[in-house]
DNA sequence: GAGGTCTAGTAGAGCGCTCTACTCAGTGAC
DNA sequence: GTCACTGAGTAGAGCGCTCTACTAGACCTC
């Protein structure tokens, strides 16, 4: 089935190509009669104009880039959707090219973006080097949105870790909690600065905090936990690395017949569709994914538009207390 | 920064910009010392094909598009995984577009597709009306993963309804379970054709089917819990709609103090990641999602190669037991 | 009524590629 | 030596659009 071209639409309307792309683009310098009659033979003809040569000839696409690292991750997916409801505020389009979570698979993605020709491209939380990174950067306008350091070449929007440790520590304090541990995700994004916080609020308020090195999944959660409640003196509140091992930490609880929050207190991270459920009701740090997605976006247009000094912006999380803390229990 | 055309290539290269172009499409019409002074000239010029002009000339794509109602939820993603692997073994370049639970959003979201003029649409459980979908399936090969009729203008993939909604009845029943409710999701996607089956299985079994109408949320399980329990006799196994409705149910149960599965026994579907959770480690329903994916993309590259009889297919679930069902309560 | 301005529309080059049809050596058969 | 054939490369039209530069006529102005 050959689809009609804009010269099908001029030959049935009577009038010149030049014009059947003067009404597509809405130009002002169309007779509301000429307008009326071509609209009439597309519609009748069934005319959709072909993006591939409008953009080839217009030599710009409108079309913004989003390279998410893992689409399972509904961190990854709501901050493309932050980052679909600003562009499309500005008559963007979006494109959604994903990893799948293997290097190779980004750097795939990543060709495929550049060779569109995207007008910029948001980074969610890629993997690979920073090398790979710094060259993508230089041709053509990029955000990320991540936790990297801060290089020249590009934008990066990222959760204030420091202040998500910080309110963490704050609330579990105001509750009489003294002995906190941290289940820490080792190297893995983000984490690092998370330990730094940790530690630098728990050293503020005179308390001598408690790591241990976990990652991001269940298991490790239930790991750690089972190391903590062996110590000498466990400690009376885990702040876990994010929400899965927090999940992971309360299941053991459970297990040792351990109440919580009644003798201990639990914390999360992210706010993910789990914290929220009604059996796990998890006290935890909501990151504002959404608007990540939209503030980056925010950023990629002004580089598009010209701006070419790199920004580096945080965002405040927020805590979101639940079920999983209460009081230290009075011993 | 302009980048470099085929045309500057050609000219670093001192060839003709033809056979720049049969370099990078590996045509075997060039000798090793051409192919190798081309791709010299390539790389040091930092040239990439600007895939807009090369879909233009060449009428092809080579790119399938995906459209998924809802990028929040996993089913949809791991679909969309599938579709990403079946894809690229076949050299395909698969896009994503998503509608954001808006239907205006799902419109142009398929609008961008035709207008990119993909070779084929892969349709993740759309929810608009069926006459706009008919129209689409007329303009380019499409391929719906849902629970629609079955229109002969596109191929659909689904779930097995039936057979699901047949395994938890067989499991419940071998557990010795007369008393089984489903809370189903009215006319939700997939919900009349799994309570007709539950129903069905039921009485096939010579039992009486308890049904309760209820939706695809935490608080629809936690209201039909409440009810179900409140029955003179109360079922002593409870068929969730989904696995979010089943962690509802849950709730509830442990609020009442009613031991799971001691007293009651609760079945989910979809097998989500909060089914796997130690918390919950709740038996469910597993649908094969990426395979849905993977083989919907087999039957639109089918369909692109021109096949035009409709095929509807049946991917069969897999019942995962975790610790939520038990024999029935001996009294 | 000559000259200027505005409006509505057109002609045609060109975006960066692909692809068909062609050329031009070199090779081998007879 | 002639002819057919092959392998390597080129010329140039054309994909469906945009956009600049132009034109033709309507309308003013003095």
């Amino acid at each position: 089935m050959a689809q009609p071209t804009m010269e099908d639409v001029a030959a049935h309307a009577g009038v010149s190509r030049a014009l059947v792309s003067l009404v597509m683009n809405d130009s002002p310098r169309v007779s509301d009669k000429s307008r009326q009659k071509v609209l009439a033979s597309a519609s009748e003809l069934g005319y959709r104009p072909n993006l591939w040569a409008r953009n080839l000839a217009s030599g710009q696409t409108n079309t913004i880039g989003v390279m998410l690292n893992d689409l399972h991750n509904p961190y990854f997916t709501e901050l493309a959707e932050g980052v679909a409801a600003t562009a499309s505020e500005s008559g963007m389009q979006v494109l959604i090219t994903s990893g799948w979570q293997r290097e190779s698979g980004e750097v795939a993605a990543i060709e495929t973006l550049l060779n569109l020709r995207t007008d910029g491209i948001v980074l969610g939380a890629a993997r690979f080097s920073g090398e790979v990174f710094e060259d993508l950067a230089h041709q053509t306008p990029t955000v990320a949105v991540s936790n990297f350091e801060e290089p020249d070449s590009m934008d990066t929007v990222c959760n204030d870790e420091a202040r998500g440790a910080e309110l963490v520590v704050e609330h579990l304090t105001s509750l009489g909690h003294a002995r906190i541990a941290h289940i820490d995700a080792g190297s893995a994004p983000g984490a690092p600065q998370r330990r730094r916080a940790f530690m630098d609020a728990m050293t503020e308020k005179g308390l001598a905090p408690i790591s241990y090195e976990g990652d991001y999944r269940e298991e490790a959660g239930r790991a750690a936990a089972e190391k903590l409640m062996g110590l000498r003196e466990p400690p009376t509140a885990i702040f876990a690395a994010n929400d899965l091992a927090a999940s992971g930490v309360i299941t053991h609880l459970r297990e040792l017949g351990v109440d919580v929050p009644g003798q201990v207190s639990v914390v999360g991270y992210d706010d993910t569709v789990l914290a929220g459920l009604g059996v796990l009701a998890l006290t935890t740090v909501h990151q504002p994914r959404q608007q990540f997605g939209s503030r980056a976006t925010e950023l990629l247009l002004e580089r598009i538009a010209g701006r070419t000094v790199a920004k580096h912006e945080f965002i405040a999380p927020r805590l979101i207390v639940r079920s999983t803390t209460g009081p230290v229990e009075a011993s």
